[in-house]
Formats: structure tokens, C-alpha cells, sequence
DNA sequence: GTCAGGTGCTTAAACGATAAAGCTATCAGT
DNA sequence: ACTGATAGCTTTATCGTTTAAGCACCTGAC
């Protein structure tokens, strides 16, 4: 037998001698609606099984017109929170016999305008993004052809599409919170210096918790840290916690990228945590394990969001007439030593 | 203008009033080959790019029989390891004209006959396999198949297959011979209790270091971890160091999930880095950064891994019959305080 | 004036699958 | 015996490309 040469229906057809379109319809299980004969459907999946057919799927997908494909955007996939969603979307995606293609927008617009097209001219089925800044258009361009996305981790408040988060203000606003009544009464933030939300959600719950506790919000408290000039931001964010006028002895990172950056300097400036400051991230990093204190963070569960993401993908292939989710994930506050009570 | 539908050849043949053919012909630059009329392709062109016409490249893929897709299979995609050379090659890909599908083995034989099922039904031009252990025969049936495979960061002995990967045995040498250097006589060290050759390299390496320098290997040194119980055979594994019969003064880890798991165990043992134990590891971590003493690590080239590997993935789609490609790529001792010199 | 050869296009088959529509026996009902 | 329905298959068109082959027409050489 020829191990090389793909077996088609055609194959299997005059092998047979019986058309295409019957074995079709038999190894489709369209028996009762193609009215199939019994024994021949039989003899049909027989024959393929004993050829080892294997469906071309790119001639299915030209057909059917569908891919069963789904393409993922996120920010960078070499960053752990990401490509521990990438995994859990992938086994998840493979249940449903869906394909991931991924890609990184590295927080670029043109990059991320380039990586959707790509994709859509690889006809997949559904997108999942975790859109960068100024991508709103090219969302909105998506859905006018109809093609489902899910959203995933940050959102646009007038897109109409599904979508997964954290809730990034309530959890936010409980971090701060954590500093407050454990001593800290001048907190400071490090942040991206974006407009998406899912940041802004994280700065307004640090505000509130301030405002709510009768704390009075300084500009100087909160840092702003340019995506694409991370190390450089942080290292003056940082040098200013020193700062005498500034005097901050609570601080609260949005993400695990800023605290992994900052705490390497943190290490080598002569500050004490949580002694002179009490510290809590968002995210997880191996990173706070190891450091001298280890890091009280906000654990959100990569799984549910993940999971979700997909379900509303394939939900939305499904049925493209479907109202649109909004999941909202609860994320954790884990506490450890970074946020005891200070001395004062 | 309907924004919805996408346009094909035939509208745009149709809209001139000409043949698909010819429009298929001059959108491809065969102008010359085909004998395309000089002003008709520059109608023809005009006309694309005014309809906005992508092609439909499931169609293309079907007539070429090529996908212009790459399948990358390694053992765990939510490992920093494996995401940032899927970062690279998912750029490096691209570059080329190429997308990249994933899957994660979990070293596992089974679902890494699953994964590498799907991709060959996607039709992927070929694969970039990390191989999980007995995975010998799915990839010289690949081989078999003339799909193209390119072996990185594991490899067997009798495929003849083009692959990528690091010095390990002469890296971990010089790790451990870096170790003894430093007044170290008796190391040990920890490793996948795997046949891969990549991790035997390793230990050979290790153990010819110690040959090397007059020190007798004794097998009670060797601890080998296996990878569905990471956690459980690390801490018998850690625990043991602590016996007063082995006094081990040096120790040497295979991976940087070895290291990461065991250094949280070491953290709360009483055991002094490095004045009681030296300690290095393969791979890198942030952890390792922030380890109090922080550790002295072999950096492989994830970027030269990589973009060699898509470099012979498409050379070899480009010519099936080329002679098998073997590249060895430096790694490098970065040596910080967890391996200086102890006390004694 | 004829013919070889080139030019500029069209026709048609093919990739491998799907599915609507069509054809031919057979069978039940009257 | 005639009609209509039904079961069991085949024919054919289609998805959007690619590409070999074919067909006019024109030019230049002899």
C-alpha cells in the first residue's frame, strides 16, 4: 500500500465503486437524510477506516467556509500571564476541534492591525484579542463583517461584543484597602500609561479606596510607565519613592511586569518591605516568591478567564445572532508578608 | 460598495470583463510567463487594489497543496522556556509568509501523537517538534511522509532530520567544572528522569566534569525527578541533601523548573547559599534573580534556537531533499553569587 | 502568398470536499 | 394495472484558486 499518497474520497469511491458524494454523505453519518443504504455505509466506513482516510480539511474548509480556527492576539506571548492563557485556550479550544493561530501585537496598533489581517485572510473562525491600545477601529471593523471576537482581559466600553474580565476595580479597590488598615496612609501606584480600561478600572478602585478612607489622593503618588520604555520609567518611578517629600509607605503595581521590574531595583535600594513600604501587585510572578518578602498579589484566575473566552467563541460561531456576554471574573487577594503592619 | 462580502477573482474578472485566468495570472506576476498585455496588468492591479481583493488563501492552499502554515509542538507552551522561543518563531515565521499553529505535549507520548495527528490533517508545511521521550516513531513517520520536521531543543540519535539545539554537554562541563573550581569536591546534581538525549548530554557533561578533576561520581549524588511528579520528587529529592552522608558542597540543576521548585524548598531549610551549597542552574528564571543569593545560570540562545529552527523548516520545505542540518548553539555560564567560593 | 512563431487572451480541468437535484427501481395503495 | 411515494444511488454545480492547453490574430521571413 502507498503510505505516501493522501487517500480522498475519490480514493475511496472507486475503490468501491460507488460515487463520491455517497461516501461523503456516509462518513458525514447523513445516512437518514441522504437516505444511505444500511449495508453500504457500512462498507463505506469499513474502507475508510481500512485506508486510513483522513478528511482534507482544507478542501472542507473551502466549502463549508469555516476553518474551525480560532485566532489569538495578545499583547506577547512570552509574558507568562499570557501564555498561560494561550495554553488553557489551546487544550480548551482542541475539545471543541478547534485550532489556535497566535499572535503578538507587542501593544502596537500597526501590529496589531497587521497580525488581524493575516488572520482574517486565514479565514478564522473567531478571534479572541486582548486588544492594544487604539485597536477599537479595527474591533469594530471585525464585527461590521461578522466575524465573532471575544474580548479577553481588557475591553472597549462602546464595542458591542463579548468579553472576559477581571474585576479589575473591586479588586483593586480591596488591595488598597489591605494597605490602609494595615497602617499605610500614604500609598502610591505604578501603572501603564494607557487608556484601556481594565487599567483605568485598576487606578479608579486605588483612588476610590484612598477617597473612601478619608486619604486625599496626590498626582505625585500615582507613576506612569510607558509600555515600550518600561525599564527606563520604572527606575525613576522607583528613585522618587525615596523621595523625601514624597514619603510614600504603601505601593500597589497594576501589573507583574512593573513590579518584576521595580522590585529589582527596590533590591538594591536600601528600602525595607514592608517595613519602610508595603507592597502589592497585580498578577502572579514566580518572582514574588523569592523576594526577601514575598509579595502579597492579586491572583486572577487565568483559568476561568481562558475558559470563558473559548466558550463564548464557539458560542458565538454558533449562533452570530446571539446577544453578547460580559463575564466578569473574580480575582483573589493573596496576602503575604510585603503588606504586614510597618513599625510606625 | 458592499463592505460584507469579500471579493474573488471572478469579481474582479468579471468587473473588466475578463477571464479569472488572466486575472489570476497578473495578480502573481506572471506577466512575462503568461503573456499578460503590459496595460491590462495594470488594469488588472488597479482594480484589486480598488475592490480591496485578498485572496482566499484556504483556496490557494488547496490548489498549491502548501498551507504556508508551520505546526510547533513542545512540551508545555505556558513555560517561559517554550513561549519565548514560540515568541520568536511566531516573528521569524512571519517574516517568511508563514503563521504558526501550537500545541503542548505535556511530555506526553499520546497527546503528542494527538497534536501531531491534528496538524498533519491542517496540512502544516512543517513542524518545529520539541520531542516529548518514545516519540521516535511519530516523527519518522512524519519523516516517512516527507513532512519536513525540524528537531529543537531535543534530538535522537538515529533521525535523520534536520535540528537545533544547545552544547549540554559542554555547557554543563563547564558549569560544574566552574563549580569545583570553586573548592567544590562533591556535586550533585538534579535531573527528568528521561532518556531524552538532551538531558543526558547534560549529566554526561557533569559527570565527565567530575572525572575530569579527579573527583569519583557517586550515584547517590544524581537525583532524577520525574515530570508528572515534579513537586513530590524534588522535596525527597532537596530533603536528601540535608543527610550528613552525602554532604554534597555543590549542586547542579538540569532545568529551571528543577531549580524554581527546589530553591523554594531550600529557602526554608536552614541551608546557607552558597557557603554550605553551591548552587547552578541550566535556563533561566526571574526567580533567579531574586533568590537571595542570586544564581549562577547557563543562558542558551532561546532567539538563535529559534529563528535557526524556522531558518531549516523553510529551507527544507523549499528543497525536501537537502542534506539534514545540524546546529549547535552556544550557551553561556553567567555566574553571579550562588556559586562563589564557600568557607571551608 | 504561405507559414513559423509570438502575443494576448480564453477555456477548461483540477485541488477535495459538500449538497441540491435528478434518476431508477421497488413497493404500497386503490 | 396504474399512480405516487420512497429508498438508494448518481450527476452536477460549487467553494476560489491555479495552470496547462487552446485559439485567434498579427508580424516578419522567404
Amino acid at each position: 500500500m502507498d503510505k505516501d499518497k493522501k487517500v480522498s474520497l475519490k480514493d475511496i469511491a472507486n475503490h468501491l465503486g460507488v460515487s463520491t458524494a455517497l461516501v461523503s454523505y456516509a462518513l458525514n453519518n447523513k445516512d437518514k437524510e441522504a437516505r444511505v443504504g444500511a449495508e453500504m455505509a457500512e462498507k463505506i466506513r469499513k474502507a475508510a477506516a481500512e485506508l486510513n482516510y483522513q478528511p482534507n480539511i482544507i478542501a472542507q474548509s473551502l466549502k463549508r467556509g469555516t476553518t474551525n480556527t480560532i485566532g489569538l492576539i495578545v499583547a506577547d506571548i512570552s509574558n507568562p500571564f499570557f501564555s498561560s492563557i494561550a495554553r488553557i485556550i489551546e487544550d480548551e479550544a482542541r475539545k471543541y476541534g478547534y485550532i489556535v493561530i497566535f499572535g503578538s501585537s507587542d501593544e502596537s496598533e500597526a501590529q496589531s492591525k497587521l497580525l488581524i489581517d493575516v488572520l482574517v485572510s486565514r479565514r478564522v473562525d473567531a478571534f479572541i484579542i486582548a486588544p492594544s491600545e487604539h485597536t477599537e477601529k479595527q474591533i469594530k471593523g471585525l464585527l461590521k463583517r461578522k466575524v465573532p471576537v471575544v474580548l479577553i482581559d481588557r475591553y472597549f466600553p462602546n464595542i458591542e461584543t463579548d468579553f472576559v474580565q477581571t474585576n479589575n476595580f473591586q479588586v483593586a479597590y480591596e488591595a488598597v484597602e489591605h494597605l490602609i488598615k494595615n497602617g499605610r496612609d500614604r500609598i502610591g501606584m505604578m501603572a501603564y500609561d494607557t487608556g484601556l480600561l481594565h487599567m483605568q478600572d485598576r487606578i479608579n478602585g486605588y483612588k476610590e479606596a484612598l477617597k473612601d478612607n478619608g486619604i486625599k489622593f496626590k498626582s505625585a503618588w500615582l507613576r506612569k510607565v510607558s509600555y515600550p520604555h518600561l525599564v527606563r520609567d520604572v527606575q525613576s518611578g522607583i528613585k522618587s519613592l525615596v523621595d523625601p517629600e514624597l514619603k510614600v509607605n504603601g505601593f500597589f503595581f497594576a501589573t507583574n511586569t512593573l513590579a518584576v521590574e521595580s522590585l529589582k531595583i527596590i533590591n538594591h535600594s536600601g528600602i525595607r518591605v514592608p517595613d519602610d513600604l508595603a507592597l502589592i501587585s497585580f498578577d502572579e510572578s514566580i518572582a514574588f516568591d523569592f523576594f526577601y518578602s514575598p509579595l502579597t498579589y492579586i491572583r486572577q484566575s487565568i483559568e476561568e478567564l481562558a475558559t470563558e473566552a473559548v466558550r463564548l467563541a464557539i458560542a458565538r460561531i454558533g449562533d452570530k445572532e446571539r446577544k453578547p456576554e460580559f463575564v466578569v471574573v473574580d480575582a483573589k487577594l493573596i496576602v503575604r508578608s510585603s503588606s504586614r503592619k510597618g513599625k510606625k
